[in-house]
DNA sequence: GAAGATGGGACAGCCATATTGACGTATCTT
DNA sequence: AAGATACGTCAATATGGCTGTCCCATCTTC
């Protein structure tokens, strides 16, 4: 993709970016691409008793093992009374364990079990498969494009948490 | 993965789109970026004591004037109940009015009141602000990327629905 | 014209997921 | 020793979904 990252952004393109139809087409798409990914993971999780919340939970601690409470609460943006629930049902199911923080005490750092490693696993399938295709559809520029557009969307003060999500990639 | 040996596989290839971590990334960033754009509204929401449900509704009707019940319960995949609460309440702040059918005389037409077109005209100014800039950000060709992506997303079947709403651009 | 299908409204009750505010305990920092 | 931080927990509340049932008006079909 070509795209002169460290030029002034072009003006020549920007009559685009104003025009309400695009946004409202982005703001259209996002919601059924979005929901509809969703839903893609509510049969799994409606077999465990589990709603689209357990899972948020789930995905994130598979995605950072040893994840210390409050960071997961800064990444979901809950209460934390909201999410001492999740955190109990995943327990009381035994896909997710906690341990005491070795550098710091006072953190529980949470893990999946095994039981939540395949649970999680066989969840991811069902998003895997739907944006594959997707992916597969588009074509890898259009990937590319998916990814920048996204990563405009989030704040900057959020965007440190997004990228540290991602740093073996 | 089985990957063929006697074939030369270069790391942009097909291989992409099975990779985990491409996927992860995608599931990540929709749910920071859709959260995000959904928040940018949430205070002028609230101004009026409504919630997003409410929003959701709001835009369609102001997408598709003239729109029957049946059409918006289609588009929000809600229940006729959970819709009627909202419609109420739009109602009640004078949002949205209805007008009967005059092709079926059963159905009621929904469209925003001129306190509704300003209302959701002040809630769609912060989605665009938000899309514009993520727009301008990645650039043209990343926003036909985005696009893309996002109708791969959508199964076949609802996929009418949303080329119905910007059967205009 | 009668029968059935469809569009819409309304009742009651339930559930999942979020919120605020307050308070307690263990542990770390200064 | 004092204060900040990480986590847990209580109680109360709001939002936005759901199911099931029943009703009425209107359109379609035979």
């Amino acid at each position: 993709m070509a795209v002169p990252s460290s030029v002034s952004v072009t003006p020549t393109a920007s009559p685009l970016f104003l025009r309400e139809n695009e946004v409202r087409r982005g703001v259209e798409l996002l919601f059924f691409g979005y929901t509809r990914l969703t839903r893609a993971i509510d049969e799994g999780l409606a077999e465990q008793g589990l709603g689209r919340a357990h899972h948020r939970a789930l995905y994130f601690i598979a995605r950072q093992p040893d994840l210390p409470i409050s960071t997961l609460l800064k990444i979901l943006a809950i209460t934390k009374q909201s999410l001492g629930r999740v955190l109990t049902d995943l327990g009381d199911r035994g896909l997710v364990e906690t341990r005491t923080g070795n550098v710091d005490r006072r953190q529980k750092l949470l893990r999946l079990t095994p039981e939540g490693i395949q649970f999680e696993a066989q969840l991811f399938d069902a998003l895997r498969s739907s944006l594959a295709s997707a992916y597969a559809a588009a074509g890898q520029e259009s990937v590319t494009g998916f990814w920048r557009v996204l990563e405009g969307l989030i704040p900057a003060k959020d965007k440190a948490m997004v990228v540290a999500l991602q740093k073996d990639m």
